[in-house]
This record gives structure tokens, sequence and C-alpha cells, in this order.
DNA sequence: GGGCGCATTGCAAGCGCGTGCAAATGCTGC
DNA sequence: GCAGCATTTGCACGCGCTTGCAATGCGCCC
């Protein structure tokens, strides 16, 4: 189709000598004289010659590529997470290649399956949830799998979660602290395993209190559903006066709703909480008192993992939990 | 290093024909009779089969990845074009790697190494700017490339802009008919060439209406730098009544710093203007009228000329413009 | 029945690379 | 000078795939 690139053979020529001299020479930890190495290498940087990956994939049995599957990516969490992973991909000289399954149900199947075609060393789930049959296949033929904040039973991949549950509880706490004691819980209807442990967790904590939880499911995890949801809930002749979001982009369309459309008070008449501490939430305009995704070590950790010699542990290691930190700003009283 | 994947070898061995009978089932277009086709197909559902999409590169000179090479990634306008990029190679039948230059200058050339030590088909840049040598290098190995949104006068790469001038042009319309004549143009030191070009476009419309306009830089394209831009500007003693903000990141941090900071009301006291429509614009904390960014049309174009025959045109052909609309909000007066 | 054209199939070469093995080289010590 | 050793080098094979070419089989028409 193209042009070919300019290969070892042609470098091999033009150094004087063989061809696994300049393998070698790419090869860290192999055996060639500085002279000759030397001689390639003047050869590789005049002719412009790199390495063919697919061809080293071809032999070593391993690509270097992790394949990514996201969906939402627009989105602010979601994109600082692909931002962190491939950064520290990059750094374990690996390379990230990314697949979108925003369009519809069973693409993550699909991409799956891209990711076995092109012999990616592992693939990275940040959304949506494989079929059980393809996960099977993916391990079966020695691809690594990681399940980010998706903690289904299912083992075989590495899993990292956060400590939805207990994080839900500190918010009950502070919500009570701050006199309140009409609570009520704004999710989406995505029903994704991480927000309905946090809505479980913030239930199960406020019947410790004695405290009920209204609870609203709405729509996709954005902005728009926060203020419809806002809608529902402080319509409400017992109108809430706590909600814990179960994401920022829900809490800053509830907070949005809540002082423009009611005219309510944030935090005097109303505490307000989220979760993943997006960028938005420290805007001056919203002020979000909300849980930071710990992204970067999300990321570490499965980076690490994929590095690491992990078939010790025949898939049947616990999910890694990470703790999310709370950070107070002033969308409930009493910081 | 791994347990292998399952070949062709394996599937022609199972289903009782030869190699190449695998190989052009999988080919479309290839000649096969229904007959073995069933039987491969049987065959490899059964293994698992995937075509190694590594060792087919390798043959046809043509790999199907396409590598994506951005900064800044955790932004909203930013992940929303990846989004788009990436989706539209996936309908086109191509892969997007990912590459992220966040790190430090120069990486934009490691990537683009990166990009030929996978045989990627194109390479798309979406940030940064490339070493001349290192274009050239790509370009004489048939690699494509893009450029989105930087419109530097070197020829090569196909290059995909918008009407920055022009639109700033709107601007200074929509300002003066708001009744407005202290104009000024808050940027950031990043020196892009678009963000230069509109700064350029906005001074030079003004002046044609004998306006003068105040233009203050500071920091990276993000939000604070909004608020420091906000706070430079806003304390001036001929403080502007109209700003037009490079970015919309900075309008929301100009917006309120305005607005909490100084008590400034928008746009009653002072009109806004931002660029790229990311979706915070949209908020109902800021409302902001803004030009819209096409990502979508954007995305197609650069994957279109990705599959055409674009040999035809030797590097010489101009870049293509694409127009922002501008959306109307109440950050101007008299929408 | 034989010759012809066509669709299908298998063979084998080759894409660019890594690597085991044996040959070659260099060096040391006697 | 030569045996003995360690280091370096080249050869050749194979990774999984595509594809040109020739061989095979089939149906058809004269």
């Amino acid at each position: 189709m193209q042009k070919p690139f300019v290969s070892a053979q042609e470098v091999a020529e033009r150094a004087g000598v063989s061809r696994s001299a300049v393998s070698r020479t790419f090869t860290p930890g192999a055996s060639v004289s500085t002279e000759t190495r030397r001689k390639v290498m003047e050869a590789a940087e005049a002719l412009g010659y790199h390495v063919n990956h697919l061809a080293r994939g071809l032999m070593r049995n391993e690509s270097g590529i992790v394949c990514l599957i996201v969906s939402d990516m627009g989105t602010p969490y979601r994109s600082s997470l692909v931002r962190a992973v491939t950064q520290h991909l990059q750094d374990a000289g690996k390379i990230a290649m990314l697949v979108n399954t925003d369009r519809f149900d069973g693409s993550v199947d699909l991409a799956l399956r891209q990711a076995i075609r092109y012999r990616a060393d592992a693939s990275i789930i940040l959304s949506g949830m494989p079929d059980k049959s393809i996960t099977e296949l993916c391990l079966k033929n020695g691809q690594r799998l990681v399940l980010i904040n998706r903690d289904d039973a299912q083992p075989g991949p590495f899993r990292i979660n956060l400590d939805d549950a207990e994080a839900a509880g500190r918010v009950v706490t502070a919500f009570v602290r701050a006199g309140c004691r009409r609570l009520a819980f704004a999710n989406s209807q995505a029903g994704t395993p991480s927000l309905m442990a946090r809505e479980r967790g913030f239930i199960a904590a406020a019947k410790v209190l004695g405290l009920e939880v209204m609870v609203e499911r709405y729509g996709p995890t954005n902005y728009a559903s926060g203020r419809i949801l806002a809608q529902r809930l402080l319509t409400r002749r017992d109108r809430p006066d706590a909600v814990f979001c179960a994401t920022d982009l829900i809490a800053c369309g509830f907070l949005d709703a809540a002082r423009h459309d009611f005219a309510i008070s944030v935090p005097d008449q109303l505490c307000l909480a989220g979760f993943d501490d997006i960028e938005q939430a420290s805007w001056s305009s919203y002020q979000l008192t909300t849980f930071a995704q710990p992204v970067d070590a999300i990321a570490r950790e499965a980076v690490n993992w994929l590095g690491g010699d992990s078939i010790a542990d025949p898939a049947g290691s616990p999910p890694v939990r990470l703790h999310a930190d709370l950070v107070w700003r002033s969308s409930i009283r009493g910081a």
C-alpha cells in the first residue's frame, strides 16, 4: 500500500554487519560489542530506522499494547482517569489502545475482541461490563484483565474498587452533624455497581441513626439528570434538607437547579455532597463537598499489576480496595 | 511469555483445510467456497480464533492503527475531541492508539517515534507541535499526518482549522451591539496558533470600529488562569465592559471571579464570550455565549481524509477551514 | 468424449523480527 | 606458540499471516 519503512536488513547492510547484530543492538541485555553497536546506531540514525513493534510483538508474544475500554470519555472523571492510565502505561513502556463503547450495548464484547486481535497484553475496562464468555476467552488466551470500579462477583480479572459504602457512611455523619434530618439520595438509573454501593451504603448508614432516605433515580449519570432529580426531590412536600448525589456531575446539576430554579440557598437550606471530585466541583460556583477518586492511585495500581508476575495468584484474589478522601468544601454546613 | 493464542494453522487442521483457506475466509473479497468457509468458521468459533492483526499488518503494510497525540486530555474540549475521533476511527474500521504528551516538551516527537514503531497508518496531532525533522520522517515513511487546530505554515501534513479570526470578528459585533465600548481579550500564555488567531482577529475587528483592545495573557489555558485574568482586568481603572476569553475554561474562571469576587453582574455590567462550547458553558451557572467547536465535523474530516487516496495531492493542499457556530446564551446582552 | 474456462485450493515465499546454536574471534596464561 | 576460556557474530529457523502461482476439480459446449 505504501512505501515500506526501513528494515533491520537495510541497516545491517549499511553498517556492514549481520541483521542479528542490528536486532541485538536494539534488544536490551543482548550481547553486542560497543564497536558494532556504534556502527549500527550510526546507520540506523542515518536511515531513520525504528524497530517494528508489530513484528517484535509477533516474536516475543508480547505486543506492549494495553487496551482501554471506555464509555463517556468526554466526561470529566472518565477523561481524567484515561489520562492517568495512559500516562502510567507510557511510563511503564507500554502503549494504550483506546476503544470507545458509547455506541451500544455489547460493544464492550466487541472491544475485547478487538483487543484480542491486536494481541493486547491486557485490557483495562473503565466502564460497562463484558460478557462472561468473552472474559474467559481473554483470560484463556493469557490476556490480562483489569476492571475498575465495577465490582461484580465475577472472578478472574484483577479488580480495583473504592470504599463506596464506607464513604457514603461518612456523608451521613456529616449531614447529621450539620443538623440535617431529611436525607435523600440522587442517583442515576445506570445501576453501576459502584453507584449502587453508594446508595446502599447511604441508606444503611442512615438507618443506623434511625433515619429514612428518599431515593430518586433518573437517567444517565450527568448534569441534566441532576437537574431532573432536583426537580423531583425539591418539589416534594417533605423536601429533603440534605442530598447525596451519586456523582459530581449530578450534584452540579442538582445544585444549579436548587439555586436558580428553586432559589434554595446551599448550604443554608440544603446540604449537598457529590462523588468523584471532578475539577468543576472546586469551581467557585459549586464548591462541592465530595469524595476524591484516587485517580492516580487507581492507574498506578492497575499498571503495576500488569507489570508484576501476577500468575502467582490464580484469579482468586479479592478486589483491591482504595480509599476515597472526603474533600470539604462549602456545600455542607459546618466544615 | 504467555500461552500463545490459537493460530490459523490450528483452525486449518481442525477444519481439514489448508492454512490459506483460513486466511482467505477472513479476508473480504477472497475466493472461498461457501462450504469451506462454513467449515472454517465452525472450527474458528470452536477454538476461539481471532486473526492476528499484528501479523496481518506486517504482511499488508497497513496496521489499521492510528495514533492520537494529545495533551490536557482531562480537559472538556480535548476529551470530547478524542471521543469523537476514536468513534469515527472505529466506524472506519481503524483503531486509536493514544499517546499522552502532558509530561514535557519534545514528547510530541517521542510520541511520533512511538507511532512509527507501531507502524501506525497515520498520526493525528491534537496538541503540541512536532519538530520539522520528525514530521518529515513520518511522511517519508508513508505515514499520514493530521494537524488539528495548529495552523503553522509547515506544509505536508493535512491540516484542519477553524475560522478563528472571523469568529472573533463576530464577537466584536455582538459586543458593540450590546453597547459595550471597553473591549478586552483574555488569553493564556500558551500561544497556540488558534488562540493567537482569535486574539489578532479580535483586535483587528475592533480596530475597524475604532476601538482599542486591552489584552491580558496569563498561564495555561484553564479555569485558574481565567480567575487570574479577571483579577488583572477587573481591577483596572478603565475596567472593560466586554471580555472575549480565548477559551470557555478561561471564561468560566473569569465569570466566577467577576461574580463572586467582584460582585459584577453578567451580562448587565459585563458581557462575556468564550470559545469551544464545552458542556459547562451551557450549565445554568454560566450560560456562556460561545463558539461551538465542530468537534464531530473535525473528526469526520480527519478520518475521511485518512481513508481517501490522498496521495493525489502531494502535500500542497491548503488547510481545511471549518466554521465555528456562535451559540447565543445569556452572557451577552441582547440575544 | 475431449477441450475449455472458471472457481477453488494448496504450496511456498516472504513480511520484519528474535534467538538458539555453533563458529569465529579475542584474550589470557603457560 | 598454543590450549583454554569468554565474548561476539552469523546462520537459519520460526512467529502468524497474506498472496501469487500453479494445480485441481467441475461444468459446459461442441
